[in-house]
RNA sequence: CGGGAUGUAGCGCAGUUGGCUAGCGCACUACGUUCGGGACGUAGGGGUCGUGCGUUCGAGUCGCAUCAUCCCGACCA
């Protein structure tokens, strides 16, 4: 076990590949932009699936499972969503290796080429709308809302640990509807479903905006988006949900008849998230001691570390501490007694605290003597002596107060960290420190494309939230007139 | 695909103007002492120095090539 974690004032970059690694949460594998996500990486995505799930569930979404492969032929029927995937897409060419007749190894055989080359999904729009078109003939079908936990490839020039990795684990909804209005209204209930799931389980104040035509899904009309600001003033796109339009209902030919017995082509949204979550908790959430993660989703919410010397100091310490345990764990928390006997207290302190529980409790013969327990939280590192006696009612307070902790100290460093700016050249001193700018613009995608090229920082948003963003006012690029303030922000 | 850097033990690194048996810290193994914030001692195990070719009496060290990784851009959830 490392020692200590690169601080995140020294390189940003660098503590968070440290964390993620040393955290036990995910390493490089073998291959190129992939990653290993870890038992205690995983333990954390599982808890995401099963939150986001049951909120998916009660707004009638199904879970459904599609083909991982799709025909290179469905894939070109978007005419923008091919443009917007075909420079990152894995191919399948061949379907059987062979010894190698020149020497050691194997070869691919030449004579097992695929009639028709095979894309690794990069999403699964194409091959779920050709589906979509035998389930689709009237009114009566729709809406269909299904989900599918999967992972998908994206080649990208560069990758980084659950940030932006060549495949990545996420779910993604795909919703078909017999009228705009109501497309448009799932694709925001959806947005605002990732919003309280972020909000509310990963303690991330989310901004929810929609993206500037520039920053669209390939093949949508809207893509509405959570934003997240990390500690370094980047911004990060936690989830999107995207109003597709009519356009994959046409180029796969969906058609229903309605009411009245006309053929109608289908309304389409579909939406994300993936391990990307788990990077934004360790960048919103992480400090120099390692990762904190919020009790919600904490595979382990209560560690307990015994101090003993003897054998039977360890036999009174563990009993109590189980007692602890099966009445934490009837209150519906998941409690571990680190009973290794190899390690001492103190070692075990730091590795329980860089994987980011939430509380641990301490015991050794000075606290089994007065009937207490030492009682330390991962968020403020406060340390607190109370007595067993009523313990598992505290922590269950304290854990709830965890949360909101985590989220509170987010939305003020957030908070803190958004600025209105009327001026190009406070916009370019501005940027430099990080955080969201709150600029009027104009509306264009050149003047979009000058900030960009400027000062690297893109339009993250759109705000929904009309408070914070409408008003009148001059582009803060152009000086022509404009109706609301956007987000502007260097993002990963 | 452009710019920069790095490849030496599982991890992190040192290795001088080429020189003799390739080293250090962590981790690992054994024993002992420790144990309330990342223990210590003693004794061990572990290396074709990324790969290939070259220069040389001699290459971890110099040259060329090649591969890989990381960082910064362009691209993206």
């Amino acid at each position: 076990m490392a020692k200590e974690i690169t601080s995140r004032a020294e390189n940003y970059s660098q503590w968070y590949n440290d964390l993620v690694v040393k955290a036990d949460l995910a390493e490089q594998s073998p291959v190129r932009g992939c990653m290993v996500i870890k038992p205690y990486g995983y333990a954390i995505w599982e808890k995401m699936q099963r939150l986001m799930d049951d909120m998916f569930k009660s707004t009638g979404v199904q879970n459904a499972y599609f083909p991982l492969f799709i025909p290179k032929s469905f894939f070109s029927k978007e005419a923008e969503h091919v443009a917007g995937f075909a420079k990152e897409c894995a191919v399948v060419t061949h379907h059987r290796l062979m010894n190698n007749p020149d020497g050691p190894g194997v070869v691919v055989d030449p004579s097992a080429k695929l009639e028709e080359e095979l894309i690794v999904r990069p999403t699964s729009e194409t091959i779920i709308w050709s589906t979509y078109k035998n389930w689709i003939k009237s009114w009566r079908d729709l809406p269909i809302l299904c989900n599918q936990w999967a992972n998908v490839v994206r080649w990208e020039m560069r990758t980084r640990l659950f940030l932006r990795t060549t495949e990545f684990l996420w779910q993604e909804g795909h919703t078909a509807h017999a009228t705009e209005q109501e497309a448009r209204e799932e694709a925001m209930r959806m947005v605002n479903v990732y919003a309280d799931f972020a909000r509310n389980y990963l303690s991330l104040p989310v901004v929810v905006g929609h993206k500037s035509p520039h920053e669209r899904f390939a093949g949508a009309l809207d893509t509405l988006s959570i934003e997240a600001m990390m500690q370094d003033g980047k911004a990060l796109q936690a989830g999107t949900s995207h109003f597709l339009g009519q356009n994959f209902a046409k180029s796969f030919d969906v058609k229903f008849a309605d009411k009245d017995g006309n053929l109608q082509y289908v309304w389409a949204t579909s939406w994300g998230t993936s391990t990307r979550l788990m990077g934004a908790l360790v960048m919103a959430h992480g400090d120099d001691n390692g990762l904190v993660l919020p009790p919600v989703i904490a595979p382990i919410q209560v560690v307990m570390v015994p101090i003993f010397k003897t054998d039977e100091e360890h036999a009174a310490i563990l009993e109590v501490m189980d007692r602890i345990k099966k009445a934490l764990e009837a209150k519906g928390h998941s409690a571990k007694i680190d009973d290794r006997d190899t390690l001492r207290p103190g070692f075990k302190f730091a590795e329980w605290e860089l994987k980011g529980v939430p509380v641990r409790i301490a015991a050794g013969p000075r606290d089994l003597a007065a009937g207490t327990v030492e009682v330390h939280r991962r968020d403020t590192l406060e340390k607190f002596t109370v007595p067993v006696e009523g313990l598992d009612e505290r922590i269950d307070i304290l854990l709830g107060d965890i949360q909101k902790n985590i989220y509170a100290k987010a939305l003020k460093f957030r908070d803190d960290n958004i600025f209105k700016v009327d001026t190009w050249d406070e916009f370019k001193s501005r940027i430099e420190q990080g955080g969201f700018l709150l600029c009027h613009w104009d509306g264009t995608e050149e003047t979009e494309a000058k900030i960009q090229e400027e000062t690297k920082a893109t339009i993250r948003c759109i705000p929904i939230d009309s408070a914070v963003c409408e008003e009148e006012g001059k582009c803060i690029y152009s000086g022509k007139p404009s109706h609301r303030r956007v987000i502007f922000a260097r993002s990963y």
